[in-house]
DNA sequence: ATGAACGCTACTCATTAAGTAGCAGTTAAA
DNA sequence: TTTAACTGCTACTTAATGAGTAGCGTTCAT
């Protein structure tokens, strides 16, 4: 099996750079991604738990994502389920700061 | 036409819940989002130019993703082309954040 | 009036995701 | 020692989304 693994350092889809930001946004632009990481922001959870928590999104899907995320070093399974690795857990820094900006963004920028 | 706007406030793919950073993940998480956002970064670019730089993608796409852009109020139209509102900036402010991360992600997360 | 740029829209075809079923492995209790 | 409930998946079919290409109706400068 050849598996889309996203890689710094190698070029993705609609860039030839191989710029990390590049593989990055490639990476969390595809469905699920996000959302994923962001739903183990209070610890692990388990392959299950993950998808009903994602809106009881199609294990195919989840599987993909969460072996891409792996592939990058972001998430890994252990104890407990899938969770952060330290790359991840400073990946999910952001997505935490995001939620806060996302607040003032609603409030504000809508009607 | 009924457009798939995302707002905040509003249920989402997977989420009933209307919570900002729900509708803001869904619509980064689409494909091409995050990658128009970031390529706005120097300044604003016209439909064309835009499309260009992000590898020639699709125009039905690109158009999508703008709309929803525009109607999330991240981007708007003006002079110069296709430029970032008030949030957009702050938005890519955090995406600029990720850039300088994902260096350091890079060098060590792989390999 | 011609050409070049603009922002699109309309198609067809390919890829991706959704949705549902179920399997093989582990654990723990009866 | 089978049963039950969990685990992480995989295999399918169908639906939605994106890619790819052509070209239209503007505006602008020549």
């Amino acid at each position: 099996m050849t598996r889309k693994t996203i890689t710094p350092g190698r070029p993705v889809r609609g860039s030839t750079t191989g710029r990390p930001i590049m593989a990055l946004l490639d990476l969390l632009g595809r469905r699920w991604s996000l959302r994923a990481l962001w739903e183990l922001r209070d610890g692990p959870l388990t392959f299950r738990s993950l998808q009903e928590r994602c809106g009881d999104i199609s294990p195919t899907v989840l599987n993909r994502r969460l072996q891409e995320l792996r592939d990058a070093a972001l998430i890994d399974h252990g104890d407990g389920g899938y969770g952060y690795t330290a790359h991840g857990r400073e990946l999910a820094e952001h997505l935490a700061r995001l939620d806060a900006w996302s607040g003032r963004w609603a409030r504000d920028a809508l009607r």
